[in-house]
DNA sequence: GCGCCACCTTTGGTCTGACTAAACTTGTCC
DNA sequence: GGACAAGTTTAGTCAGACCAAAGGTGGCGC
């Protein structure tokens, strides 16, 4: 029993914290996963809210606030929110904040880093034993691309990206992906502050053939030391990026 | 001193996204990392933030709301917000509000599971081959835990959950111990509704004596192996809490 | 003197109404 | 038919108000 009811149309919103802001958080949560409102779709304005909710506007926009930084909806300054269907990408994306600060200092990055390489580790490893035909070639035309990139340094870098990120697709998991998008935005700028040269760029090429190769020749262990191979010697030109300027 | 000179700040915060309470967000972020606002301490009262920043309550709140959501602060209903300082703890904590969508179905629960044994794969792995003698200890120590709460299925669960968070540690990287709680926060719904029984905890605990006594023996192989059995068993218990009252 | 309860103050949660500036829409003119 | 100008929405912000719960304070009874 509650004092003052919210008597209008809102259906079951009140009893669950006291803070009606939390109930509609809850509410247009509902009808974002429930697909009533569409991926894409924009944000009825927020007085159409007011009155579909029966709450105040300062409700309203608490709540899309809220949404937006567990990123349900996409809001930019002046335009009207836009819907986002969740995925594991928006879960990692409603993280970043925090770890974007995680980041601040060299220790944050080494262990991100050593992460990735921690996760990649197991991805050649199960690459080796479980690719498909379809998986190694794809492998095998990410790898064509990074050899053709590398006299573009900028160009080398996405096939780069492009390249791992095959291994993250072969296991068919979705939040593999979804961790990997993660990882390159975040020691994105790292990883551009990096020096680039297509001597740099041939080498970290060749470490990918060694890796693809692995793979291909089902060969666990000389993949896995491929990949920390290439990975450790990485870390070196990551850790000029901070360390420089820090020491 | 500065209730006039509160125009240039206000500037300042203008500049960087034209939304006055993403720049409050920022603000009151920068002071939580930089340790002005200590963990643990309260968040001056809304009154006094309109005044310390110049803006109105409306601002002040939603960019609460964000912060609260963001997990740099922790906001109960009625209660004055308490700081948090962010750990990767916190990162994953705001991504839970959208990993709760994604474990409604089925599918996203099985991704999730999936990723964790492709996890702790990796981490028995690990552990057979750069385990110190500490490390092994306490694995053992959990491994005895364990066995001694076979009786009581409330206390085995969690000496359960303390012998994987072991294998979680031994890395030492801060980051593998927050997805360990993340994982065993987003998974005890579907945990506590599964059917326990002395018999079963048995089981278990056979499984977890082969995996320590694999990583003891550094056969990372069979410390492999055992992982994955017992996670693969375990799944179809899992399974069970949420495919009966789907199909 | 000590503990408990009523009272007052502070403060979070909410609402109302208003204003500004930018986005969107419409209509007009060349 | 397309570019430009005026009108209409609407997000962003502010100010002031009210309520109710949390926290502190003093007096009362024991």
């Amino acid at each position: 029993m509650d004092q003052t009811q919210r008597l209008k149309a809102g259906s079951a919103h009140k009893a669950a914290s006291g803070r009606a802001a939390d109930a509609l958080v809850r509410d247009i949560e509902a009808r974002i996963v429930s697909g009533a409102l569409m991926d894409g779709a924009t944000l009825p304005p927020e007085r159409d809210l007011i009155d579909t909710f029966g709450v105040s506007r300062t409700v309203v926009r608490e709540a899309v606030a809220v949404l937006a930084s567990r990123g349900l909806v996409e809001s930019r300054p002046r335009y009207r929110p836009v819907v986002r269907r969740p995925g594991f990408d928006a879960a990692l994306a409603a993280a970043s904040g925090v770890v974007g600060h995680l980041l601040a200092d060299g220790g944050g990055v080494r262990s991100l880093y050593d992460t990735r390489i921690f996760i990649e580790t197991g991805l050649v490893r199960h690459a080796a034993r479980h690719a498909r035909k379809p998986d190694i070639e794809a492998l095998r035309r990410a790898l064509d691309a990074n050899e053709a990139a590398i006299p573009d340094s900028a160009e080398f870098y996405a096939t780069d990206v492009a390249f791992h990120a095959v291994l993250y697709d072969i296991p068919q998991n979705p939040v593999l992906p979804a961790v990997h998008r993660a990882f390159t935005a975040w020691l994105a700028p790292h990883w551009t502050k990096m020096p680039r040269s297509p001597e740099r760029n041939r080498v970290n090429h060749l470490r990918h053939a060694d890796i693809e190769r692995a793979i291909r020749e089902r060969d666990a262990d000389a993949a896995e030391a491929a990949l920390t191979a290439h990975l450790n010697a990485a870390w070196e030109y990551v850790r000029g990026t901070f360390e420089g300027p820090r020491r």
